[in-house]
DNA sequence: TTCAATGTTTAGAC
DNA sequence: GGTCTAAACATTGA
């Protein structure tokens, strides 16, 4: 899916302009999707008025009246669009498929109507999901998932970070950092940024880092992270009246989607191969 | 035709 | 028990 800066740039979008909005109509063509009986959804929805569009990890919390947050994952093909009855789209997620020109489509599995406009939850793949949670008990359903800290978050200190990779003395660098319990958010494109910017092979073990590896690891999270949320992540498109931009994090990847390409910091051939089943770059000049 | 794609979970091997 | 890989989910496009 998109990762923790493409999830927050949507979930901006939408905390900016969907507050107030009544729920009016709910559309499941895509069952599965929905992770509870869809009249209990429906029953839940309707009617209510959306509050709060919020995030944690990478997962969109949008809280209603009613008392019940969705619950929204978007995985690895996930869109969340809102079309309002007037001004701009809002499109956050997986880039939209080419020649895709209206909404719903084929992949509007779950359509919101609403008093101020339309949330499409589109997926292409469709993993993704929706879930219905009491927002009285959502903190502590969010602890229940064991999800590590925010990166960006205040309490996000470099002695939490060491600390937190000391319980992963024997594992690889970095399916440790995509460990959603270690740091929530991190994905694919990020860990391997991160890596590349403290000069470390994603296949490292832990337990070789040396302190300044993995405190330069601690900056090259947190730098990535609000670069890639600076640049409303790498590729959610953002729609502006019709023809629209897309998210400018592109540009200033390092690695990803790099393979063969010379690096940027050093001009050495960047290497794709691939690690705990998932594609993985780096540059094997300057990353050690 | 084959493979890989911003995620997560699970089964099986060692 | 710990850690790894492959497969599964489903679709598309290079």
């Amino acid at each position: 899916m998109p990762e923790l800066p493409e999830v927050e740039t949507i979930v901006r979008e939408l905390q900016a302009v969907v507050p107030g909005a009544r729920v009016r109509s709910v559309a499941v063509s895509l069952p599965k999707i929905v992770k509870l009986p869809v009249p209990r959804l429906r029953r839940a929805v309707l009617g209510s008025t959306i509050r709060h569009v919020h995030r944690r990890a990478k997962l969109v919390l949008i809280d209603l009246s009613s008392g019940w947050t969705l619950v929204i994952h978007l995985k690895m093909s996930g869109q969340l669009i809102w079309r309002p009855r007037r001004g701009r789209l809002r499109v956050g997620g997986h880039p939209i498929p080419q020649g895709t020109t209206g909404w719903p489509n084929k992949y509007s599995h779950v359509i919101i109507g609403a008093s101020t406009g339309t949330l499409f939850f589109n997926d292409q793949r469709q993993f993704g999901h929706l879930k219905l949670v009491k927002t009285s008990e959502l903190e502590q359903w969010l602890e229940e998932q064991e999800y590590g800290p925010e990166p960006l978050a205040d309490d996000f200190t470099v002695e939490l970070f060491l600390d937190l990779l000391r319980h992963h003395r024997r594992k690889r660098l970095k399916p440790t950092l995509m460990d959603q319990t270690v740091v929530a958010g991190v994905g694919n494109i990020y860990a391997d940024e991160a890596c590349h910017f403290a000069r470390v092979r994603p296949q490292r073990r832990i337990a070789s880092l040396t302190r300044r590896e993995r405190r330069a690891l601690y900056r090259g999270l947190r730098h990535v992270m609000a670069l890639a949320i600076k640049h409303r992540g790498t590729s959610a498109y953002v729609y502006r009246r019709t023809d629209g931009g897309r998210g400018g994090m592109r540009p200033f990847l390092r690695v990803y989607g790099r393979g063969g390409q010379p690096c940027r910091r050093c001009g050495g051939a960047i290497i794709k191969t691939t690690l705990a089943g998932r594609g993985t770059h780096y540059c094997p000049n300057c990353q050690d």
